[in-house]
DNA sequence: GAGTTACAGTCATACGTTGG
DNA sequence: CCAACGTATGACTGTAACTC
């Protein structure tokens, strides 16, 4: 077998057509060459398969036992040319069983996916969405090699460049408490906060650093208690006991669903948290991810799911 | 950027087969 | 045998890729 370096995949359209017209002219004509170029195509293809593929017999070119067995595979390879190689780059949500991977925070699954499933569900109903959290150099290699399609949520150490960056909503800070707590029987004062023992939550590079640098800035300290890095077991530690946690107020109000906890807006000046959608350079032009991002656009800029349904809070 | 090379294509025509 | 038709081939051309 000659070196498939010398077979051009023209050449195999050419022997498709081929089997298809049993003659060579035809052959031209349907693929609007001249006769001689279908002829000269056709001798390439016999000396790279070393057969004759097409001999004359009455009016027609009957194909050879070797052309034969090529029949199929060459049908099969045009086939998929033309329906999953050639094809224009297109995305249909409606049909696609795409799998996107987001990379998000616990509190981002709380804040983000419950919209964005409902929203698949009617317009993309056979998607599938993996949510993996990671540290932050490790997601950065994920999203390179292609593993994450979108971080969702507060990242502030990616550099620009190789990432692409939408800024979502700002979503702020909410503090929390037992109900009942006799210190915050008429609200939450600065006083009663820094006096009060406080929980903190926090992961490495989470937005806790935000509240924390807000505090150092106003020259305020409080006495922290408990640090945990599981927010699970918090709201029942809170609950019984007269600790103070500071959170994003998507985990304060589903805290607060889970045990009998009182939100309050904290006594000073925090920062919003900038929540944002990441994507690498790399899928910038992918159909699949433009349209992912501009429905995670289309859902959350300038909207925060934690706040719609949940006025009553900070009215 | 000019010169060179490779190659796919056309045109013209030679060649082969068939059927009357 | 020969006209009609189809295939094969040589000469030539345009273009793209390569080289310096």
């Amino acid at each position: 077998m000659a070196n498939i370096r010398n077979l051009d995949l023209n050449l195999l359209l050419v022997l498709d057509t081929l089997f298809e017209e049993q003659s060579v002219s035809r052959a031209a004509k349907q693929m609007r060459l001249s006769q001689p170029t279908i002829s000269f195509s056709l001798n390439k293809l016999r000396t790279f398969f070393d057969d004759e593929l097409f001999v004359r017999a009455g009016g027609a070119m009957v194909p050879t036992p070797r052309a034969e067995a090529l029949r199929d595979p060459v049908k099969r390879m045009r086939t998929l040319l033309e329906t999953e190689i050639a094809t224009a780059a297109v995305f249909d949500p409606g049909t696609t069983e795409r799998v996107f991977t987001v990379s998000t925070s616990d509190i981002g699954e709380l804040v983000f996916l419950p919209a964005l499933l409902e929203a698949l569900r009617t317009r993309a109903p056979h998607v599938r969405i993996v949510s993996r959290s990671m540290p932050p150099a490790e997601l950065q290699q994920a999203m390179t090699d292609g593993k994450v399609d979108l971080a969702i949520g507060y990242f502030p150490d990616f550099a620009g460049g190789t990432y692409f960056e939408q800024k979502l909503f700002d979503h702020p800070f909410a503090c929390l408490a037992r109900k009942g707590h006799p210190a915050f029987v008429r609200g939450m004062s600065l006083a009663a906060f820094l006096e009060a023992d406080h929980a903190v939550v926090s992961q490495e590079g989470r937005s806790q650093e935000i509240f924390e640098r807000a505090l150092a800035e106003a020259k305020l300290s409080r006495r922290v208690m408990l640090h945990s890095q599981h927010f699970m077991t918090v709201p029942l530690l809170i609950a019984g006991s007269d600790l103070v946690a500071t959170v994003p107020r998507a985990v304060a109000l589903a805290y607060s669903r889970m045990t009998s906890l009182e939100v309050f807006a904290p006594p000073m000046s925090i920062p919003n948290i900038e929540l944002k959608q990441f994507w690498h350079r790399r899928t910038q032009q992918d159909p699949a991810n433009m349209w992912f991002r501009r429905l995670t656009s289309e859902l959350f800029l300038r909207r925060d799911p934690s706040t719609s349904g949940a006025g009553f809070l900070f009215a």
